[in-house]
DNA sequence: TGGTATATTTCGTTCGGCCGAACTAAATAT
DNA sequence: ATATTTAGTTCGGCCGAACGAAATATACCA
């Protein structure tokens, strides 16, 4: 039963390492999967987010040069993830928006990680997933703040 | 305080979508600043794992031609991140190892995040430790699995 | 109305990274 | 000893995706 906190520490940061080697490569395989490339995949994750963006929003987001967005765009459009919509107060500006099937797409990639976790939510109590829910926000909250710094940093 | 059971599971669901993509970014922050492609992270991810790798090794566990390998260990080379070395059994094989400097480049950017985490873990005692831990493995045990299914299906 | 500013696209170019084919060197079989 | 196979590299070509500059369309303002 018994490790010392050390010992419970040190295979905490191991088993954060793994999780997150995990989650990467899941990831990747999902993209891979949706024959979309890093960049396409942010940005269909953004469209998500956000409803809807400008080209220049984007260009903004992803860092990308205004023409890089276009040809983006036009990925995303080939491939069925996203359309081009005139914005009726500025008709200059393109406005993204994801295309309404995108997620139905998805859906059944991620079903069957999600069925395996939903079964092993089941053998913890209400309490131990609250700690577990509690974890993920706040380390969650770490990274993404570790990550800016990081971007910024120099 | 209290949530029930299926706001719970609905919280998690959402948290662990979150929580996943902020390693996503994370992992994409640090190659950025080390200057390494996904698959030359990759590589030396797979060359921490297994100490050294042949060529063809390489080849077999990351997908790529022959040709492509020469080229990746040269630009891990060129970066320092890598050496070759010949296999004194078979002076055909070269072996590739990771550079010992490798890790001392990167820790200094894992450092702040692994900081905060640490400052994190101290908020829990031992048995919420042992709960994290607990999940943190399975979770990644099961998302290892999804993503060799996704890999391979079809 | 004319003129300037802004949003996006088009065009042409560049770069990185992948591939197949041909090659060299070393091991293995005859 | 010679022929064959195997490991890795080199070369040349190709493609996706990025860029800057110029073009186009629309908005805003005097």
């Amino acid at each position: 039963m018994g490790l010392s906190r050390e010992e419970l520490l040190a295979e905490l940061r191991d088993a954060g390492r793994v999780h997150s080697n995990a989650a990467v490569m899941y990831h990747a395989a999902i993209s891979a999967r949706m024959d979309l490339s890093a960049v396409e995949e942010k940005t269909l994750d953004l469209l998500q987010r956000s409803g809807a963006l400008s080209a220049g929003e984007l260009a903004e987001l992803t860092g990308l040069a205004p023409a890089s967005v276009s040809g983006l765009i036009d990925r995303l459009e080939r491939k069925g993830f996203a359309r081009r919509g005139k914005d009726p107060q500025d008709r200059r500006r393109v406005n993204v928006e994801i295309d309404p099937g995108t997620h139905a797409r998805f859906a059944p990639l991620f079903e069957p990680f999600a069925a395996q976790l939903a079964e092993l939510y089941e053998e913890y109590t209400d309490a131990e997933l609250a700690v577990i829910l509690g974890f993920l926000r706040r380390s969650a909250v770490i990274q993404r703040e570790a990550t800016r710094a990081l971007r910024e940093e120099k």
